[in-house]
DNA sequence: CTGAAAGCGCTTACAG
DNA sequence: CTGAAAGCGCTTACAG
């Protein structure tokens, strides 16, 4: 398509309204502060010319690229995804925009998205998890941009974090099962840091009950859905059985449940299962999952609302928010 | 964070480098031209101040924006996520960045974030959908972006579409079953207008039959697994049973698949089930689950191969690109 | 292969 | 409340 009519621009508007390109500007920037008659004749101007304002020279003019860098791993399974959701529409709500950057779950094109978000002088950038590689963490710290590690509690963060304890849910998580009687758990662990943080937590607490040492499992991240066959088969071929399994996601949960239904046992009569995450579907499966609750949309609200606060000048105090977690006990365990 | 030194810009590297700033600036955009050993001098003054080009300066400059706007329903539950994640890693690749839009899903806030869009000078728009209101269309149409609409078959597209019959599938999802010897479906539309074109393409087929009209359950957009205990319960008490459930989503014939299983019954020994969109899950569940292949990821592709053939200058004789789909039968009708 | 100069479309003190 | 002017950090013919 693209008809090649000449795009009109400020001028145009300002020339055809009769009034200066700076009323103009103001009209849009502040527009309080113009007359109200004056701004009729712009609206009309506008109205007429069908004219958009170029954000991308305001910006240059302004020094303010109302651009926030998103960079999460992969979107197609992603338990970050209420996340993103909701941060996309808090911050489309304040007018800016989002850029989307996928890391692959290795991270691996973390270091071009970030060159590549500071290069449009994006005045945020929110990553998911924590930088490990201490080259992009001077790089991202050198810049004006506010940086927002999320879903991991790091030490030191570049700037500021929004997340909870992976560590803290793996204690927790072996105290509730062994709280619940259970004596041989199994734990299906994500090839991430931060499964692995889980799972250190919860063999150290678990070794305190004097029980054995808990089986594992290993499986790519994003732990998924079809997980379940391979570590299903695992599971029941191991002496003694588990009586849980601890799954690094819900989804994964969810297709155990599956396996167990299409041999004929059931959950958690036969062997329990936990889930994490707690999406929707913990609450809707049958039999209901009982997760580790980490409320993705809150991370994402409070990341935003960090933006915002620096936007309005202020100085953020505790650079490391911690909205932590809950075990859900649903049927499933 | 945030150290407020002085961002370095292209006349401090050119300065450093001893050239001038023309230089520099081909140096990233056309190095062929730059001798090797200008190019040099050049890079060492870069890593020296750890000069990053300022894109959106650039952008102004040449009148390039380098951004692809993608504006999906939502992300959370989407059936769109491996379009998605094709298309922002491909662009990636071509060093454009996308800016993430969540319209919702009954698309109302689409103009705002098509204002936003072409506020930027996006080089393309991507839409998931086709766009109903004419207002929209000729706001679109009248910019130079590559505006390109996915899931659907316009008529007219408004620049260019990638997609696929929604009818067609509704013809074919009838042949299908009618030729495997079902009486009685039970169709679950969602409350989309993609939906309702597969359901009126379904019924007219089926008309051809003789056989009894299908049932139907509406539910909300977009269709997932949650549905499926109201649209389970809906079903076991129509008279006659349906003997297969026709769903909008793989999602919700997972949903279904466990909730026969929770009622002791068997998928499709009792009732058969069809899915919709062939996601990962669909070949993973127990029993697998016939569905309809769209492959998301091959529409990103194409959609890319659209971006990239109009940077190219090349022009494009088939607006409406139509990639087909496939029914894959397999365990579970 | 390189430089000087004009310009991309806005914003923002400054002055009135 | 409004205008004239300088400037944001680049790119790109043009000339050499």
């Amino acid at each position: 398509m693209a008809t090649k009519n000449r795009v009109p621009k400020l001028e145009d508007v300002a020339e055809r309204a009769g009034v200066s390109p700076a009323t103009v500007s103001r009209f849009y920037n502040n527009p309080a502060v113009v007359a109200p008659s004056t701004a009729e004749k712009i609206r009309k101007a506008v109205a007429e010319l069908g004219y958009v304002p170029d954000l991308i020279a305001g910006g240059l003019a302004s020094r303010r690229s109302r651009l926030v860098a998103v960079l999460v791993p992969e979107i197609a399974h992603s338990i970050f995804n209420d996340t993103i959701q909701e941060m996309v529409s808090e911050l489309s709500r304040d007018g800016l925009i989002v850029m989307l950057g996928l890391t692959g779950t290795d991270d691996s094109g973390m270091p071009k998205l970030i060159e590549a978000a500071l290069a449009r002088r994006a005045e945020g950038v929110i990553l998911s998890g924590v930088v490990a590689n201490d080259a992009l963490r001077q790089q991202l710290q050198g810049r004006n941009a506010t940086v927002i590690e999320t879903w991991g509690l790091p030490e030191k963060p570049i700037d500021v974090a929004v997340g909870f304890s992976h560590s803290a849910v793996g204690t927790d998580l072996a105290r509730f099962l062994a709280a619940r009687g259970y004596r041989r758990p199994h734990l299906v662990v994500g090839n991430g840091v931060r499964a692995r943080m889980r799972r250190d937590a919860f063999l150290r607490e678990w070794a305190q009950t004097g029980r054995r040492t808990p089986t594992q499992s290993e499986v790519d991240i994003p732990t998924h859905f079809g997980h379940a066959r391979m570590v299903w088969r695992h599971a029941m071929e191991l002496e003694p059985k588990p009586d849980v399994i601890v799954c690094g996601s819900d989804l994964l949960a969810q297709g155990l449940i599956v396996e167990a239904y299409a041999a004929g046992k059931r959950v958690p009569h036969d062997v329990a299962v936990v889930g994490f995450g707690n999406l929707s579907i913990a609450g809707e499966m049958r039999p209901t999952i009982t997760s580790v609750d980490l409320d993705g949309a809150r991370i994402g609200r409070e990341a935003v609302a960090v933006l915002r606060r620096r936007a309005a000048g202020e100085k953020i105090a505790n650079r490391v928010i911690d909205i932590g977690f809950r075990i859900i006990a649903r049927e499933s365990a």
